[in-house]
DNA sequence: CCCCCTTGCACAAACGTTTGCGAAAACGAT
DNA sequence: ATCGTTTTCGCAAACGTTTGTGCAAGGGGG
């Protein structure tokens, strides 16, 4: 140590080192002379030889369904930003919406002796989450909210109700929605805002034409197929999710239609895959990277015995050509489908 | 503590817990009734107070360009999967490609005290990686080779080759390649093995028509519309990575060519959504969840003190309709581009 | 000149483990 | 019954911090 170095006792750094109070607590030359030395040697406090004296590891843990969903991926770069300014540490894992693997998971974070965690995939029932709440594991959520604890969100119901308006605004009558994993706030506020305002303009969606799906292009073609296999189809389709729109427009130009041209097609998150499909993606925006700094920043207060209220940011639609003109002007001939392309 | 509880010593907890020797360390009638009572209280050692002691903290830590990457959160969850089975957590991070980010997060890592380190964003030039084996920093590389550190990665070159195979087969002659990265092996090396394997049939791709972009859909958008900008353009191009060739069709339909049809076009990793793209995108699969786990593997063993040899997987092309038919039947002909889509 | 207050630092305990060492107890062989 | 060997377990030190307490010196006011 560089204690003995100095000739200094060892308390006398760690005080210096950490400069708490606002009276210094050392000489001023002491102090300077600490401080080059640990510059020199390059010191840096053992973190868990702190955390075993403070009781505080400054560990945050993360589960995230999966971070190889590119939202995810990117609420977390806002969430080890904000960490790391304000000097914690972040575990990620994986638990692919399976309660099981978010019940041990979990336990492997608390047994890691994090100070808190923040869950981006809560399940709408909260049944976990309000038992580790019974626990007094300090937590927030984000992405999805469950029940009344705080959370770090994009406000999903807005988001549906612009998606809505637009979809009335072009005139369209017949709309379907791929509203996501049942089981997630996300993908239900976004429908039932959709629906709300649709319903608020005269526009009654029928419940074959709600249908639920993994928040995956695999999953957003399923949905689709089975929107097409009525004998009516929409002129209008909302997928919850940008990647479930991908695949829905797979399902489309499979069963001969043009998405832009013979039904509009809107996602929702504007992941930059969007705007560089074949045919540009109408999305709405979400704050993504915004929510992740947002939920650090509520854990960090809850942390401090704050009483936090969660934060809800606002989405912005972005309308591109896979939504199309307005029907009133387009009516349903099919031009050459090659000139929008 | 369970010990006093028990009226027994600590140490014999440890013990027994630890299970170390594979003679008994305790009575097994003791071991029993610590193992029954750590069970009920669901006692989980401090992992700080045992690495202060063992000065081993079983924590890996992983630098990635970026998780957002599908590519590389995929390889993380490989990394995620085999260093949970081989009792490590790991803190992940995102350097950005950005020499100055891999330093400053190193640091932090190692500040956290982490055992090793695997990287997934090694740049070519090997300077950094270099100077951190000099100071016996121990770590293995992913995804991208550097120097001769061992890593586990995918034989790009080989890949590369795969993809020249079929474009003579094909019947192209006038290719060209989206490179990536000039600091990444596996832009490099994929396009090595195409050019080569070109060459050896006869094939030779001019300069001007192997373009460096970053490896996304802007990226390849703007390497494509170099490309685009000649007086000839190729009949088939090799987008190293999956993003790039997605930004790829966009420019090449902005200039009113059908991908598949007019000009084939193959990506590399096969991500989830090449499959479900408008166009299905032909790719090279590569095997990134096992890379991971080989990465951790190798780190293991050399935390253990074996001298470990890298690992290289070999990847398997996949054609779907972006590579399109022979250019031997199809000739040159342009269709109504919309047809496919 | 004495007292008190501040400044500057050392002392030591504590956090929860692991592990070398040694003592007591149990056991087996004679 | 004795002795040697093994088994079982307690003792204590150590890992690198943080922090409450206390002691000595210095300074200012009476």
């Amino acid at each position: 140590m560089l204690a003995d170095e100095l000739g200094l006792h060892v308390s006398t750094v760690s005080r210096v080192l950490n400069g708490r109070f606002g009276a210094v607590a050392a000489g001023s030359d002491t102090a300077a002379r600490i401080r080059a030395l640990a510059e020199k040697r390059g010191y840096q406090p053992n973190p868990q030889a702190a955390s075993l004296r403070t009781r505080r590891s400054n560990l945050v843990g993360v589960l995230v369904p999966r971070l190889a969903d590119i939202v995810l991926a990117t609420i977390y770069e806002g969430i080890e930003e904000e960490a790391n300014s304000l000097g914690y540490s972040t575990f990620v894992t994986n638990s692919l919406d399976d309660p099981a693997a978010q019940r041990t998971k979990t336990e492997m974070m608390l047994a890691r002796r994090v100070d808190g965690l923040i869950f981006g995939d809560a399940h709408f029932d909260a049944v976990f989450v309000d038992e580790l709440a019974r626990r007094g594991v300090p937590f927030v959520l984000t992405s999805r909210w469950a029940g009344a604890h705080p959370s770090a969100t994009c406000d999903d119901y807005d988001g549906g109700r612009q998606v809505g308006r637009h979809f009335v605004e072009l005139g369209h009558e017949r709309v379907a929605v791929l509203a996501g994993e049942p089981f997630a706030s996300t993908g239900l506020d976004r429908t039932r805002g959709c629906l709300d305002e649709l319903r608020d303009h005269g526009v009654q969606v029928p419940d074959r034409w709600v249908v639920h799906s993994p928040f995956d292009a695999v999953g957003g073609r399923a949905a689709c197929e089975q929107v097409l296999s009525g004998r009516e189809i929409p002129t209008a389709i909302f997928a919850v999710n940008d990647f479930a729109a991908i695949g829905a427009i797979g399902g489309l130009l499979a069963h001969g239609l043009t998405p832009g041209k013979d039904v509009a097609i809107v996602g929702f998150n504007d992941t930059p895959l969007a705007e560089h499909l074949p045919i540009p993606l109408s999305t709405v925006r979400s704050p993504m990277r915004q929510m992740g700094r947002a939920a650090v920043s509520l854990l960090h207060r809850r942390l401090a015995g704050e009483a936090v209220e969660s934060v809800r940011l606002t989405p912005t639609l972005v309308v591109r050509a896979s939504s199309g003109p307005s029907r009133a002007l387009n009516g349903r001939a099919a031009a050459g489908p090659a000139s929008m392309m």
